[in-house]
This record gives C-alpha cells, sequence and structure tokens, in this order.
DNA sequence: ATGTAC
C-alpha cells in the first residue's frame, strides 16, 4: 500500500516523500474521507509523474482525483522546458480542452412558468449529442485549418456569438501557436462533421438555478442573483482531440524506444518540450483547445436561438469558460522566482487568482471564475481563484465530482429509467441519448462534488461564489 | 472521453 506512505502536511495536504527517481514529492488535497477511497494507482501514477524530467515543485492532485490513462484525473503537474521538461499526451487527455462554460439567462425560476418539458425537447432537438452525433455543419478542410488557428475567434466570424463572448474565455478564445499543419487528415476527417456536437460520457447541458450564494459581491460582480436561471456547458474536441492524442502518444511511444528515454508506464510516454515531436504536439494540442473552445461557442449560439424562440429573451452572456484537460505556457512564480512553465491541467481547472494580467479586467479584482460541474442531477459550483491558489498549485483547482466507480461496473449497478425516475422526483427534466449511457453517469458513481468543492476551498484554492442546481438536463 | 476493439 502506497498510501501508508503519504504524511499529513496540513489539514487537507498530504504528501508521498521523494524517493527512487522522484524529482518531487507528490501532493493530495483531500480530507479522511477521499483519502480513505483513494486509489493506490493514483499514488503510483503520481510518482511516476513526480519522476518525470523538469518537473517543478510536485506532482498534485486535486480532490476529485482518480486514476487515468497514464497520468491522474484530476492531476496537475509542471514542467521546466529550461530545465529538460516534457511534454505528455497522457498529462493532457484523450479529450483535450474539455471544459465547461455557463451562460446567463434574464430568467429567474418562475419565469420558466413550467415550460421546462418544452425547453427540454427544444434544447435536445436543436444541439446534436450523443456517440458519434454529427452536427449540422460540414467543413471544408480548409475551413477546418482556420477553425484548428482561431478557435472560439472562428466560430464568432461564422455568427456564431458575439465578438463579447471572447473577452471570457481563457486566452480570450484562441490559443496561440496552434498548427494544424501537425494534426493528422484522419484527426480532421474525424471532425469534420462533429461541430457544435455535445458527444457523450458525461458531457451535458444544463439549464440550472442559481440555488444558494456564499458571496454577495463577488456573485453580483458575475451577474449572479438568487433564484436566476443559467445555462452551463460541458463537452470538449470530441474525435479530433481523441485522435490528436491518440496519433501522439502512439508517435511518444516510439520516439522513447527510439531514443532510449525510460518510460516507467508506456501511457505516461513524453518528448521534451524543446524536441521536435515535443513542439509538434504542443501545436497539435494548441488546435484541439481551438477545436473545442470553438464546440463550446458554436453550441452557445443555439442555446441563444432556443431562448429566444422560447423565452423572447436577448442575447445570454458568457460569464466564463473554462478547460480543464489542457498543457499550458505560463509564468509562475517558485521561490520568489518568475519561470516559464508548461502546466498540465488533467481533469483541473485552471483557477488564477486576483490580479493576473490573463483575467479579463472584470473579474480581475476578485479572480478568475472556476467552473464545477457536478455529477448528473447534482449541484454545480462557481467559484474564483486564489492567490494561495498560484502558491499552493500553479493556480489549479479541481474540476468536478471525480468517479469512484468505473463505467462499466455504474453500467452493471445502476439502470437508466430509474435515474430518470429519481431525478424526476427531484423535479428535474431530463433528455438523454442512451439508457446506458445514462447509468454510466449515476451519481453514486461519483465523489460528492459538495466534498470536492469543500476541500478546495478550505485548502484556499478558491473562494465559494454560488452553488446551482439542475432544472433540465440534456446528455449525450 | 472515443467512429465504446486494430
Amino acid at each position: 500500500m502506497l498510501k501508508a506512505k503519504l504524511k499529513q502536511v496540513d489539514k487537507y495536504i498530504y504528501e508521498y516523500p521523494v524517493e527512487a527517481l522522484m524529482q518531487v514529492p507528490a501532493r493530495i488535497f483531500a480530507d479522511q474521507d477521499i483519502l480513505a477511497d483513494l486509489e493506490d494507482k493514483v499514488i503510483h501514477q503520481l510518482v511516476n509523474v513526480a519522476s518525470l524530467p523538469g518537473i517543478v515543485g510536485a506532482a498534485l492532485a486535486m480532490p476529485d482525483v482518480h486514476s487515468g490513462y497514464g497520468f491522474p484525473i484530476g492531476g496537475v503537474a509542471a514542467f521546466d522546458p529550461g530545465a529538460g521538461g516534457i511534454i505528455s499526451g497522457g498529462g493532457v487527455g484523450f479529450d483535450i480542452a474539455c471544459g465547461v462554460r455557463t451562460l446567463r439567462t434574464p430568467l429567474s425560476l418562475k419565469d420558466l412558468k413550467a415550460r421546462e418539458e418544452l425547453l427540454a425537447d427544444e434544447l435536445f432537438r436543436t444541439i446534436p449529442a450523443g456517440v458519434g452525433s454529427r452536427g449540422k455543419l460540414k467543413l471544408s478542410l480548409k475551413e477546418m485549418d482556420k477553425l484548428l488557428s482561431e478557435g472560439a475567434s472562428w466560430a464568432v466570424k461564422k455568427g456564431f456569438g458575439v465578438e463579447e463572448d471572447l473577452e471570457f474565455i481563457e486566452e480570450k478564445g484562441v490559443a496561440q501557436g496552434a498548427r494544424p499543419d501537425f494534426v493528422s487528415a484522419k484527426a480532421k476527417q474525424r471532425q469534420e462533421a462533429e461541430m457544435g456536437t455535445l458527444g457523450s460520457g458525461n458531457h451535458y447541458l444544463e439549464v440550472q438555478v442559481v440555488k444558494e450564494i456564499y458571496d454577495v459581491k463577488k456573485a453580483q460582480l458575475m451577474g449572479l442573483g438568487l433564484n436566476q436561471v443559467v445555462v452551463s456547458i460541458h463537452c470538449g474536441s470530441r474525435g479530433l482531440g481523441h485522435q490528436i492524442g491518440t496519433d501522439y502518444m502512439r508517435e511518444m511511444v516510439l520516439a522513447a524506444k527510439k531514443s532510449g528515454y525510460f518510460l516507467a508506464d508506456r501511457e505516461l510516454a513524453f518528448a521534451p518540450i524543446y524536441s521536435k515531436l515535443g513542439e509538434q504536439y504542443l501545436g497539435a494540442m494548441r488546435a484541439g483547445i481551438n477545436c473545442a473552445l470553438a464546440n463550446r461557442q458554436i453550441i452557445t449560439h443555439w442555446v441563444r436561438e432556443v431562448f429566444k424562440r422560447i423565452f423572447g429573451s436577448e442575447v445570454l452572456p458568457l460569464l466564463y469558460d473554462v478547460s480543464h484537460n489542457t498543457c499550458r505556457e505560463e509564468v509562475h512564480e517558485v521561490k520568489g522566482k518568475k519561470r516559464v512553465l508548461f502546466v498540465h491541467r488533467k481533469g483541473a481547472t485552471r483557477a488564477f487568482g486576483p490580479g493576473h494580467p490573463e483575467l479579463p479586467l472584470k473579474y480581475r479584482p476578485i479572480g478568475q471564475p472556476v467552473l464545477i460541474g457536478g455529477s448528473m442531477g447534482t449541484s454545480s459550483y462557481v467559484l474564483v481563484g486564489t492567490k494561495k491558489g498560484m502558491e499552493l498549485s500553479f493556480g489549479s483547482a479541481c474540476h468536478g465530482a471525480g468517479r469512484v466507480m468505473s463505467r462499466n461496473q455504474a453500467k452493471k449497478s445502476f439502470s437508466g429509467r430509474e435515474l430518470i425516475a429519481s431525478l424526476a422526483q427531484k423535479g428535474i427534466v431530463i433528455r438523454g441519448h442512451s439508457w446506458r449511457g445514462l447509468a454510466e453517469e449515476a451519481p453514486l458513481a461519483y465523489k460528492d462534488v459538495t466534498r470536492v468543492v469543500e476541500v478546495c476551498a478550505q485548502v484556499g484554492l478558491v473562494e465559494k461564489v454560488a452553488r446551482l442546481e439542475p432544472v433540465v438536463v440534456v446528455k449525450g
């Protein structure tokens, strides 16, 4: 049991000390319950990450951590390119730039006036979702390359959304340095009819109500009030991101064999940031980020059209958009020195503190909005990043509830029909594309998101602003 | 997460 070697270093911080090939310690943000459920495999994966060349500080795990492909989901690791730092496909994940965005509406819960069923039908009809879902757009190769270079900005130019939206997306809606020429033809082919689709698994579109406010001032600044209706979209880069992951993880394994790098786990294959393969993956991954940002932007436009048809609502303003599967070049202060680092966040959200120059002026005084999606039928949270988070976690926080049960296990344990009945009892209207898919997302297959958020808040990585509850859920 | 196996 690797868990036995964990030492508590602070109230909710546990550390696995440096040993063998580790360059830095591993650190887990958790309470007793989360620790009790922690898989040994997670610690093993963290130890592997902590042993990678050029890692800085510590290999980190958020309270929603669970084991993933090579690198834990809920993991954060920063690398110094000048110190031999690496980039790993497994450290980003297959669904590149999977993320959440939240839109404000001018409606309060009572304004829905029992039109939840109609709203659910219209959203379900308008936004394609489900495994292998194909959209209403078919892109030429040339157009695809523009999209991969320009992200959400491409979508806005095409009439999906408004210029103001870009201000409220990380990196202003465009990952710079994207290289569509480093993305395989196969990846582009898979995506040509998938723009503006939600996908499956834990991806969703939810109409939610602000149920609780923890910080009135910050909520006001974000334009959130009690009982207000908002819309959250959780999806990613679909087939394109997955194919980029597949292509480059294979290349990274081959490169290791060729160059004689030691791989503790072939799923955690990597390339030096300063290498041809490292540059290629970075360029392709950034193209994947742009794909996901454009995807959420297109869906946003269709959500707005539905609200306009049903409620006559004007444009629903974008509160913010976060991506939780990325590797980004950022400046961080380490032991009093500013360093350029490549921060992997896999199932972890960027959570920059107040004053950070990357933040839109509107939010700069309070910190970056951090959007946390719950499991199906449970709460979501709006948080903000903190100064302490900049010091403890390279400005990062959790991303959601985190699985405690595999998809297969959940499929065997729960029935989609029963889930819908129990959600209906809570007054939640749900539309899904697959019974089996619904069972995989049963709330009991996940940790309690409230506890996960509480640990992040207690450690000081974030401050709580508001809690949202679903009213209408559309699943893939 | 994923053209739910290459």
